[in-house]
DNA sequence: CAGGAGCGATGACTTTAGTCACGGGAGGTG
DNA sequence: CACCTCCCGTGACTAAAGTCATCGCTCCTG
């Protein structure tokens, strides 16, 4: 995706003038990933504006041993650690490209706010930046304190299905079982249950939806 | 705590000047709540500035079987709920008295926005606000899915123990069980092993920290 | 095409957490 | 002071999740 694509889309560029996105073109550049390669760290300093280009960038954070849990992933036209921008603090999570051939649109913390102090539409619209990961965060914390692994993987495929009745599951199990907090394993044996509950059809990644009103009801209801 | 005492306090209202303070004073009005009174309830639309004046108002979520996760408890001088005002959207989570006498400083929502529009100074600062609010989310997701019910206790004592080697628990083993995402009984055990691990001193509702380095090891490290 | 890396599946087992059912104590109140 | 309400504690059990070890498949890559 083109830059100023890009940054067309950001929720906070949204309506920003065509001035103000020039200024974040001339004051930014592209930065490419391999897969894995870590954007920031946790704990880090703010470095700046981040908006993905291609590919994209897992949100996560890591226990003391190593156990991950993914808050979210960005796809292009998506910002990526926008938090710091805004309120000054450092990174409470970390980024890395979750594929190969990721790039993203980086501009240096002071170049953006000068940007965002020259046009106050963006501060505006930050809020509800703000806002939408304030709720994906309450979201994400809800789910693991009061839903079963299997209640957060039905939700998980209805969400990545988008209403199809058959789809691929595009991520391998060790990523899904980061977006639910748990492991590999019972990714592996809930999906299992599942297919024995005849609410899906399995076979190799390929999902088939075959009782949606059961799906939902495991994804809402507990158990 | 007096009205213009407890919104002065209010993150976002620090540098708002004089004028805009009294104009929320004569637009809004005291609202007392009994114990277990509701203030706001999920999914419902904004209703305006809520600031605590006395007692505490509790915020949480609840899942589909009644159980309660504890986002957050205020006290007198903070904002309750202040995100849909800021971003327009509902509330995501419900709020109710967690004591007698409780009072909270209301003011209607459309009141707000105009004294907001006429003091940007408080949009400005709301950003920092809801930054806060969002780092409070990511470290409940985190706790909630990396941490076992031993470490999050062990880091709630840390909390409310505030560096002293000796305190009261404020709160029943119910509330606390709230916070933790868990239940009142394996907040009694878990208390349990920790005082026959000689970590802590446990009689009655006092607590001794008697391993603080250790304490802190079971709080950050998982197990 | 041999070897290795990466991924998925699964059995066996352990650990952690949650549920149910009671008993008992503190403190308030008619 | 008898009773009730609200908490806490705890045993016994179940359920959910996590760990460990192993196998097999696919797809590279040298």
């Amino acid at each position: 995706m083109e830059p100023r694509e890009a940054l067309r889309q950001v929720l906070f560029l949204k309506t920003a003038g065509e001035e103000a996105i020039s200024e974040l073109i001339v004051s930014g550049q592209a930065r490419r990933l391999r897969k894995g390669e870590q954007l920031f760290a946790e704990f880090e300093r703010c470095r700046g504006l981040f908006v993905v280009l291609t590919g994209a960038i897992k949100v996560y954070k890591l226990d003391s041993r190593g156990r991950e849990l993914t808050l979210s992933v960005e796809t292009p036209g998506a910002s990526v650690g926008e938090l710091p921008l805004f309120d000054g603090g450092n990174y409470p999570y970390s980024a890395e490209a979750a594929q190969a051939d990721t790039a993203v649109w980086a501009v240096p913390r002071n170049r953006f706010r000068e940007v965002m102090r020259a046009h106050p539409e963006i501060a505006e619209r930050a809020l509800l930046a703000l806002g939408v990961r304030l709720r994906q965060m309450v979201q994400i914390a809800e789910a693991q304190s009061l839903y079963t692994v299997r209640a957060r993987l039905a939700a998980y495929l209805l969400g990545v299905g988008r209403g199809r009745t058959a789809f691929r599951l595009e991520e391998t199990n060790e990523a899904i079982s980061s977006h639910l907090g748990t492991v590999r394993e019972v990714v592996s044996r809930t999906l299992r249950t599942l297919k024995e509950a005849k609410v899906i059809g399995l076979s190799g990644r390929w999902i088939e939806v075959l009782d949606g009103e059961e799906l939902h009801r495991i994804a809402g209801a507990d158990q």
